[in-house]
RNA sequence: GCCGAAGUGGCGGAAUGGUAGACGCGGCGGUCUCAAAAACCGUUGAGGUAACACUCGUGCGAGUUCGACUCUCGCCUUCGGCACCA
């Protein structure tokens, strides 16, 4: 803490602890599937379990807490679990680096952030807590790869993978930040290895149906963007000339109505048809490229200033449309990872093209004429509809219409075929790590790639494994884990090695909260039915395309397995904002974390709570601000004062109008703290919240009104108080003479006429600027207000000597006066 | 480069066509105190005035409207995301 901060005057130790114990022995965050009020399912994104707690986990928990406790009281029945993400590389390095075990260190940083956790004071069951690095947890993760193997969801392939040299291990992609790895920023290079696939791909068309979720447009569109579908035509160019068994060079691309307009083609460096296409005397420089587009980084290749480079093979091959003869390149700006590795090039319409053409000295033909065209040569691309020239038969027709009709041609002839192209590759499960779940198959000399057994799972990830890292996997040195029998055969056989990526643990873990302790399956039929698809998930939104888009492939995978009946995970998303500090997010290697450790034992929970969600809107996040914090810690102590007025203070005969204007204030609060939570507006609703404390601070209030009323108005108080403050509002009601707890109470009802001013401001406008404000009845008609309006030496000054064109009544508001 | 979000007092922010700056932080002045802290009261956009009045003011420039922080168009800045995907 650097700047002062106030103290509480309410024994915020005391009272939390004695609640948290209470709540704890009645049981009462005790989630039952069996309760006849409708379900309310409340997720937050669960933790990694890292070590400390700051408070930007707070701030993402405590706003999902008040949401599913104000759910709770508007008399659902609420599950809003916690648990951990406990697999993960962190506990890899961090134990080798303090030769501690990955599970110790993993199991005491989750006892660590789950009392850190309890202090919030959040309406967790724990006994429905989840931790993936369990075997009762990651079991069921062997088994959904089963599942997805039999129904040709998984499958191994030799892929490339990103490397760390430095860490000496393989990364994930989500790992890779601009081409280098996230721990060490080492540049990343690749390798070819086997690998194990889901193939989320399939799901790619359903993917981009966000149609029966409601989520926020910016991670739709990230999703969009993501998946990357385009709808294009393959078109084969002839290389029968060269006697290979392949006959064709086969092209993807979104332009058809431009094929006219083909000068040249492009194939990636790595492509298999490079070698065989090479003439004898462009080897040399064919290898050359091929050997430095090789080396070349991610990033440098995937840099778009860079310049694009390429190499002739010394071979052509056939535009069948035309029958021209067309120099086959290679260049590192094609990709073989996307459509098929080679591009048609129409300098004259597409930007790379262009430049690449000028470079080489290609030439450049215009098949799509801009408007008004005079055929002279073009300064850049054109890459806009226009009107098709050079183009055979189809000359004359606009480029929309002859992009239809060229690819109904190519099709029709048996020249190639409408496809779609998805930029979304399959997921990459495979991990050459210790700390993970083990993918559950085995390969056997005799019967190849064999899946372990149900019955025989899980296949548990052995304690004394020597995790330094290799290269290759810890488990593959492991002879005891290695080394099994085949499942089929049973002769001798060898596991595979590599852990699944932790993305797969999150994937289902919604699922899993239904029915956390069930041992017979993943979870509990009818459990899991009752309470997914979760209502309201919660989570910061670097996940929109990694952890969001594979549940949501989990979850279509799982219903067509049969085993649920929805499509989608989470039926609503809000993403909060991120707490900074310094100017930065909260890190550890930034040392700029703020634990919610010390504030809470100066301030208490609630006021770290109500701080945190006054900062500002909580989709936006915010900057810690050390004084900040006063403001709420004076609130709470304002409440906790104005709560203890002596009750024989209050006097037997009330004022009537202030009792009007306390009722009016009361249900307007209602009203307004109601729907601010609702949105998560939560810094608006602790507002009005201050507003309705500050009036009935009012100076010698308890002469106005009576204990009756006050006590009407101070318990509506503590209950719209209990979700941001559980505990100050649950001592206060208790305190106040009720029983039971204030967080099983109804949510207060408002009732509209009560909370409608009878009294209201009338602006008086002359020509849009603010002239009069009269104090008059909510009901007061136009020719009423107009009257007024125009006694008033202030408007009469303004109006002097004009003449008055129009007046504009807005009934119970304003009265705009026109005049010149 | 493309897409998206945002720009309001000293600061966090409120108000989405009708009193700009709610609520809070910080500041200033006062009460209490031996003194301080806390608390309480007052004050706090800029200019202007003895005080009022009045003028200006929501990134910049136009526009629509009786009236614009709010809607439209064009810029500027900041922050995110994507970025040779053929």
């Amino acid at each position: 803490m650097t700047t002062k901060t106030i103290e509480t005057r309410f024994p915020h130790e005391i009272i939390e602890n004695k609640w948290q114990k209470r709540w704890r022995e009645s049981s009462l965050y005790k989630v039952e599937d069996n309760d006849p009020r409708p379900k309310w399912y409340e997720l937050t994104m669960y933790p990694y379990p890292s070590g400390d707690l700051h408070v930007g986990h707070w701030y993402a928990m405590t706003g999902a807490d008040i949401h599913a406790r104000f759910r709770n009281m508007q008399g659902y029945n609420v599950l809003h679990p916690m648990g951990f993400d406990a697999f993960g590389l962190n506990a890899e390095n961090a134990a080798i680096e303090r030769g501690i075990h990955p599970h110790s260190w993993t199991m005491d940083n989750i006892n660590r952030m789950r009392d850190q956790l309890a202090s919030m004071g959040p309406m967790y069951d724990w006994d429905r807590e989840v931790v993936t690095c369990l075997p009762e947890y990651y079991k069921w993760n062997q088994w959904f790869f089963l599942q997805f193997y039999k129904n040709d969801l998984a499958y191994r392939d030799f892929a490339p993978v990103n490397w760390c040299p430095s860490c000496v291990t393989v990364l994930a992609n989500e790992q890779v930040i601009d081409g280098a790895c996230e721990r060490c920023d080492t540049t990343v290079t690749h390798r070819d290895m086997n690998q194990w696939f889901f193939r989320i791909t399939k799901y790619a068309e359903e993917l981009l149906d966000q149609s029966k979720m409601d989520w926020p447009e910016r991670i739709n569109t990230m999703q969009t963007n993501w998946i990357g579908k385009s709808e294009g035509v393959e078109f084969k160019f002839d290389i029968t000339e060269y006697g290979l068994d392949t006959k064709s060079l086969v092209t993807f691309t979104t332009r058809i109505d431009t094929v006219y307009g083909v000068t040249f083609v492009v194939l990636a460096p790595e492509h298999p048809l490079v070698q065989p296409l090479t003439s004898t005397n462009q080897k040399e420089a064919v290898s050359d490229y091929v050997n430095k587009a090789r080396k070349s980084s991610e990033v440098e290749r995937l840099a778009t200033d860079r310049e694009k480079t390429g190499v002739f093979l010394g071979s052509y091959c056939v535009n069948p449309l035309t029958g021209d003869r067309i120099p086959i390149l290679i260049g590192d700006y094609v990709l073989n990872t996307y459509g098929t590795g080679i591009v048609m090039g129409v300098p004259a319409h597409d930007e790379r093209d262009f430049i690449f053409a000028k470079k080489y000295d290609l030439p450049i033909k215009v098949v799509v004429a801009p408007p008004g065209w005079d055929g002279s040569e073009l300064d850049e691309a054109y890459l806009s509809p226009g009107t098709q020239v050079n183009s055979s038969q189809f000359d004359g027709l606009n480029s929309t219409k002859g992009k239809q009709l060229i690819a109904e041609h190519i099709e029709s002839n048996d020249l190639g075929t409408r496809t779609v192209n998805y930029r979304m590759r399959d997921w990459l499960i495979s991990r050459q790590r210790y700390w993970g779940t083990p993918i559950p198959m085995v390969y056997c000399d005799a019967c190849g790639v064999v899946p372990v057994k149900e019955e025989d799972l899980p296949v548990l990830l052995p304690e004394d494994a020597e995790f330094l890292p290799t290269g290759e996997s810890p488990l593959a040195v492991h002879d005891k884990f290695v080394n099994t029998r085949c499942p089929d055969c049973g002769k001798p056989s060898k596991r595979e090695t590599d852990t699944m990526d932790t993305f797969v643990d999150s994937s289902w873990y919604f699922l899993r909260y239904a029915s956390p302790n069930y041992s017979e399956a993943a979870f509990h039929e009818k459990s899991a039915e009752l309470w997914n698809p979760v209502d309201q998930y919660t989570g910061g939104v670097e996940h929109a395309v990694m952890h969001l888009l594979y549940s949501r492939f989990f979850v279509k995978a799982t219903r067509d397995l049969g085993l649920i009946k929805y499509d989608e995970p989470f039926k609503r998303l809000f993403n909060q904002g991120t707490i900074i500090y310094k100017g930065a997010k909260m890190s550890k290697s930034r040392g700029n974390v703020i634990a919610p450790d010390d504030y809470v034992n100066v301030v208490g929970a609630d006021t770290v709570r109500t701080y945190l969600m006054f900062i500002g809107p909580w989709e936006q996040g915010g900057e810690w601000n050390d004084s900040g914090i006063n403001g709420a810690a004076r609130w709470l102590n304002k409440v906790w004062d104005i709560s203890h007025i002596d009750p024989k203070s209050f006097k037997g005969s009330p004022d009537s109008d202030t009792e009007k204007d306390l009722t009016r204030l009361l249900h307007k609060t209602i009203m307004r703290v109601g729907e601010d939570i609702e949105k998560f507006k939560y810094n608006t609703a602790i507002s009005s919240l201050m507003q309705f404390t500050n009036a009935l601070a009012e100076e010698k209030l308890f002469e106005k009104i009576n204990y009756d009323q006050w006590l009407g108005l101070t318990r509506n108080l503590y209950k719209m108080m209990a979700p941001i403050a559980p505990h100050l509002s649950e001592e206060l009601w208790e305190k106040s003479g009720m029983e039971s707890s204030v967080h099983t109470q109804e949510w207060p009802k408002y009732n509209e006429n009560l909370a409608k001013d009878d009294e209201i401001t009338l602006v008086v406008q002359v020509n849009g600027k603010v002239r009069a404000k009269i104090s008059a009845s909510v009901d007061i008609t136009e020719s009423d207000a107009n009257e007024i309006a125009m006694d008033d030496p202030g408007v009469q000054k303004h109006t002097q000597g004009l003449e008055i064109r129009k007046v504009i009544y807005v009934p119970g508001k304003l009265l705009n006066i026109v005049a010149n």
